[in-house]
RNA sequence: GGUGAGGUAGCUCAGCUGGUUAGAGCGCAGGACUCAUAAUCCUGAGGUCGUGAGUUCAAGUCUCACUCUCACUACCA
């Protein structure tokens, strides 16, 4: 038994996420923190809202709230649509939280110490009719290079041509479409992680279990040349920098700590909250000097997330030079896409978690997203797949799988595990089976290989559907009941066993499954020892014990309903 | 523009350091069974591995060029 931190990159407030984010980080950090629990490990799996920056500001405004209250109600509905998908954080923290603003302020105080901070002069787009600096892209006009009249300030969606904001022809602020924009002056604080690129680069080839898609980013950035980044900006909601006492930095009043310099630090703070909410200590899981040398520390993110996880916040970490914990192992994710194409809530394209839940339950989406995760490259989603998986993976092959036996079981041997008879070659056959599948099965998840452990998942399951062909229990009950029973009492056991290996997947199902066999809490976990424990799995319930039959798992998503979500969510074409 | 990742069956994807007839699931066709959510089980058809060249006894795998998709490109997060 090992612990293991696992954190999920932080969901932006401004809204509830789509599927996109959801199958990207929280929900196979979710699945891999589930399945280690289950193989007894010891894990605390944090999440929180990430909630500084402007367009949280600018949402606010939107909404004509302000923006604490904004945010306070935004982060209440993603923890909701977090807990109705069954993500099981320990704790679901805010970056705004106090904890994190102490946190944020000691970091840079110490990084200002070891010399690693600095004050530098840039120029910054100001409107004056917003009252507030414009962030590059809220800045917009005619490029320069195609004559596109509504290029963005870092870059023309026309030519693709990358921009200054002080190169566009009649500027114009985005927010407010106000003309009355100049260039000013602003201070403001930069982290020095050129002095680190050595310390980095050696810390990242050392690195394992990364999968190409992260340590290609982060070496990539290294072999460019680590520039210093600006870790403050021109906002009033955020992290107030401060001197020592407590008061805010000469120079630095109406400015915060920039969105990405404090949200990673959130991890750190909402253990924090959560040890002192749970009345523990955080410090174990954290400090290599206080034990965190022992645990395991895996991040989950998308892959535009890998660079602030590989080397800014690991600047942060070793700039400090306190011994704080960084990352063992990171699994970068790619996109879903939306038919090959983006998600896009303005043209209705796309769905959210909120809404998800209200078509379907979350056990389906849960299954479809990680069976399809977008390991390798862009995963599509399509209407067509998500029926697919729901009724062939769930419905045919787990739910009938459950349904068939326990039904049988209950109409020839009165709903209780029946004893009679011996092992014979289908029940060697299926020892097999399993004897080979389980250990697989067990190393993907330990891998993080989650496409992987969901086809093994799916084999197993159908692996019982071919043993109940083989062992034929129906043809043998008309000349031997014994022998039938063989077949039944290996065929509950099996119910069992994938109703233990589907909590990690499908939470709700699995609890169904489970109780109706009445599998006490504590007979769940995954203590498959070595092959004599696999071979006794499949006689492993008492004989006599009642079991119920559930009602349907899994209802067939069918062509109509298709046909209505494409019409209210977009599609193909 | 630069860098990275990807382009493999109708669809969604596996294929590690190059090695005999390129794999899975879905879909499709045929068969078996009847306990079950018209479910399940078996068999089969289906691919010039983005394009072109090169290295090699041997290339989906290595090299080069080209092409398409996605991401990042440091003030969106």
């Amino acid at each position: 038994m090992s612990k293991i931190l696992i954190t999920s990159a932080l969901p932006y407030i401004n809204g509830v996420k789509h599927l996109g984010n959801l199958a990207g980080s929280m929900l196979p950090a979710d699945v891999y923190a589930r399945a280690m629990r289950l193989m007894g490990h010891e894990v605390l799996y944090i999440c929180a809202t990430d909630e500084h920056g402007t367009p949280a500001e600018l949402a606010a405004q939107a909404a004509e709230v302000e923006v604490a209250a904004y945010c306070e109600q935004m982060h209440e509905a993603q923890k909701a649509a977090g807990e109705q998908f069954k993500l099981s954080y320990d704790y679901f923290g805010r970056s705004s939280a106090p904890s994190n603003h102490a946190l944020t302020q000691h970091f840079a105080h110490v990084l200002e110490e070891k010399g690693l901070i600095e004050e530098r002069v840039s120029q910054q787009v100001y409107s004056n009719a917003d009252g507030r600096f414009l962030p590059d892209r809220y800045v917009e006009g005619t490029c320069p290079n195609c004559e596109f009249e509504k290029a963005r300030g870092d870059q023309c969606d026309n030519c693709g041509k990358l921009l200054d904001p002080i190169d566009l022809i009649d500027p114009y602020s985005a927010v407010s479409g106000s003309k009355d924009v100049e260039v000013r002056d602003t201070n403001h604080l930069y982290l020095k992680q050129s002095v680190l690129s050595d310390d980095l680069r050696k810390w990242v080839n050392a690195s394992e279990g990364w999968p190409p898609l992260a340590s290609s980013i982060a070496l990539k950035w290294l072999d460019e040349g680590l520039r210093d980044r600006s870790i403050t900006r021109d906002l009033s909601w955020g992290i107030p920098v401060t001197n020592k006492d407590g008061s805010i930095r000469k120079g630095f009043e109406g400015k915060v700590f920039y969105v990405w310099f404090d949200a990673p630090i959130e991890y750190i703070a909402a253990t924090q909250d959560w040890a002192a909410e749970n009345k523990t200590e955080w410090e174990s899981w954290w400090r290599t000097d206080k034990g965190a040398d022992d645990v395991q520390y895996v991040q989950f993110m998308g892959k535009d997330n890998v660079a602030f996880h590989t080397l800014s916040f690991p600047t942060t970490i070793i700039g400090s030079g306190e011994p704080w914990k960084l990352v063992d192992q990171l699994k970068a994710f790619n996109w879903v896409t939306w038919y090959g194409g983006k998600f896009s809530t303005s043209e209705k394209r796309g769905v959210f978690m909120d809404q998800a839940l209200d078509i379907a339950p979350s056990d389906y989406w849960r299954w479809h997203l990680i069976a399809n995760a977008p390991e390798s490259s862009d995963a599509a989603f399509t209407w067509e797949e998500f029926q697919a998986s729901v009724n062939s993976d769930l419905a045919n092959v787990l739910g009938n799988f459950v349904n068939r036996i326990t039904k049988y079981a209950a109409g020839k041997f009165d709903g209780k595990v029946p004893a009679g008879g011996e092992n014979g070659e289908a029940e060697d056959w299926l020892v097999k089976e399993l004897e080979t599948r389980i250990p697989q099965l067990i190393s993907y998840y330990e891998a993080r290989e989650f496409r992987k452990a969901m086809a093994e998942t799916r084999a197993i399951w159908a692996a019982g559907n071919e043993y109940l062909t083989q062992a034929a229990p129906w043809t043998h009950y008309k000349t031997d009941v014994d022998q039938a029973a063989v077949g039944v009492r290996a065929g509950l056991n099996l119910v069992v066993l994938f109703g233990i290996l589907a909590q990690p997947i499908i939470p709700d199902a699995a609890e169904k499954i489970l109780a109706a066999m009445n599998i006490p809490e504590g007979n769940r976990t995954w203590n498959f020892g070595g092959a004599e424990s696999i071979a006794q799995l499949i006689d492993a319930l008492p004989v006599g014990l009642e079991i119920g039959a559930p009602d349907v798992l899994f209802t067939k998503i069918e062509d109509s309903d298709i046909e209505a979500w494409t019409e209210r969510f977009g599609g193909g074409q």
